[in-house]
This record gives C-alpha cells, structure tokens and sequence, in this order.
DNA sequence: GAAGCTATCATTAGTCG
DNA sequence: GCGACTAATGATAGCTT
C-alpha cells in the first residue's frame, strides 16, 4: 500500500524533473464521463473493483453472487461466483476438463425451451468469470510480490456477444 | 468524511467518559465469516456498497449492469442499471407493472416450468433494485444534508431505469 | 438489534513512464 | 495505451447507543 509515499518530500525541491506532483484522486461528480476515453479507463478500473467486491462478498459471507456488466464497447464481462447455473451445462457442450464446481445449486433455475438471454448471460458469465478470476488472482500475487511481471492476457479478449 | 476526526485529540484527556476509542475499521481476512450475525451484518453492509458501485459504474460509463446476490438466509437482492432487457418483456406478460410483488412469491416463481433467469432476475431486480435505490438514495441525502455537500451518487435523474 | 460513529483500510482519479 | 504511483476520496470493521 504505501511504498514509497514520503519520495514527495524527498523530492521536493525538483528543478531537473516535475515528478511526484500527482493531484492524487480527485472527488469527481457521478455522472457520465463524456471524455471517450476517460470513459473506457474508469470502467476497467472500476469493473475490477466491483468484481473483487463481489468476490469478498460471496467468500466472506458465502452467498452466491453474479455480475454482469457490458462495457461502453458493449463488450460483456462477469462474475460469478459459486457455480454457473447447472442449466447451462446441458447447453454447453460438455467440456470436461475445465475447474471442478461444487454442486451446490442455490438457484433451482429451471430448464428454458431454447436459448435465451439468460443462457448467453452465464456462457459469457463462466468464460469472462474464469478469466477475472485468474486475472486478479494474479494481479493480487503481483501486487504482493511487488514483482515485474504481467503480461497475461487475460482481460479484453474479444468475445462475442449473440443479441 | 471529517467531520470530528480532530474530537478524539480535544476529549483526549477524558475522566467522565470514555468516548471516541474506536478501533476503527481493522483489516480482516477474506475468508467465510464464522459468526453467523457477523456475517448477516457484514452481508449488509457490503451489498449496500456493491450496489452502490455497480450503480456508480452504470452512471458514470452508460454501460448496462446487472448484479444478484443471494444471502445467507437465502434471501435475492439485485440491482439492474438500464432498464430490465427488453427481451425479458417478451416472457413478462405485458401487463405486468403492478409495482410490488414480495420476495418470497418471486422465488417460488422461479419453479415455474417456463420461467428462466432472465424471469427471475427481471423480477427481483424490479423489487429490490427499487427498494435499494430509494434506501440509498435517502441514506445519501440524508448524509449529505450532514456535510452540507449536495452530491452523491444517486439523484433522481440518472434513473431513468424501473419506469 | 438496527443505526450511527470513527479510525482505519481500500479504491481510484489524475498523472507520468 | 498499459502499467505504476500518489494523493485523495470512499468504504467499512468494530463499537456504541
């Protein structure tokens, strides 16, 4: 968290480099962020927050949790967490030697006649999900070991969304 | 955010009452809560800031969220930014704007043979979308008004959604 | 027993490399 | 444009009422 937070001072009369002079965060409005690409970083940043929100919620309270978000590109990410609904599996092609989920459906969903939003929400809910996943676990190793690495695409792959 | 962060120094030295010695916020673990009233509680708390961020989120990049959580006591709460996707109002009968249905009555609806997520998640997000948005909403306004500062996340005309 | 408080931790807006 | 950093704002764990 705090690494190298008294640099500022250390620096602080700078005549060969501007550096260390960040605003900091700033208090901003709620409201939509007109700048196009403002626009697209915020919601990176900000989709990874409300996943690993949602991820502590569904671990430390153990409840069953799923989010779904469309990016300004229309792009779909999610996360869920216990288990995607076991109705998708009978949609999904049995892949076999994907992560072990326990059977522990809380949703009783119910069989659907054919495919609808819902199935779509949770194939792309288990894909995007898993990537998330796998993304911030290895954000969170990177960011305690304070390491250089990180070059694992995990994140914007382009996935199709059927509308 | 300050209001009387500097009390604590002026009671500092207090032989009538032992105020202001909160622990603050401690760092905990993110692993299942073992207590069961701390967990409730934390469940609370923690899906009023998700919802708020999924709501901040929504606002601030137009983009279209979509979060349901189930407590412990198994009971769905959810939050839908834009609107309930107009594919869902194929499978809601079009005369379906009454505006309250309880929890328990959607849940069992979920049991429909016909019914799917989609169904299921329209539903639970036209209730407790609306309560969670009017609680929060006054819970804003009602921290505000404290801090004579006027603007949080949600105001009335960002939502356009739940007509 | 939910609501309020506060110290503290967590997230992130703005910026630079 | 992604990644890192910083300074702030924002969220919340543990108490208290």
């Amino acid at each position: 968290m705090n690494k190298a937070m008294h640099v500022s001072s250390i620096v602080g009369a700078n005549n060969y480099k501007k550096r260390k002079v960040s605003k900091g965060r700033q208090k901003i409005e709620i409201k939509r962020i007109e700048r196009e690409e403002s626009r697209q970083v915020t919601f990176s940043k900000r989709r990874s927050g409300l996943f690993k929100k949602a991820c502590e919620l569904s671990i430390l309270c153990g409840s069953h949790v799923a989010v779904i978000v469309f990016s300004p590109a229309k792009k779909p990410f999610s996360f869920i967490h216990p288990d995607v609904p076991s109705v998708i599996d009978r949609y999904l092609s049995p892949q076999s030697s994907q992560p072990h989920y326990s059977q522990d459906q809380l949703l009783g969903h119910v069989s659907a006649p054919d495919a609808t939003v819902s199935d779509l929400s949770a194939q792309l809910a288990e894909l995007t999900g898993l990537l998330e996943a796998a993304k911030q676990r290895k954000e969170a190793l990177k960011k305690k070991a304070r390491t250089l690495q990180g070059n694992i695409c995990v994140d914007g792959d382009s996935w199709d969304w059927l509308s």
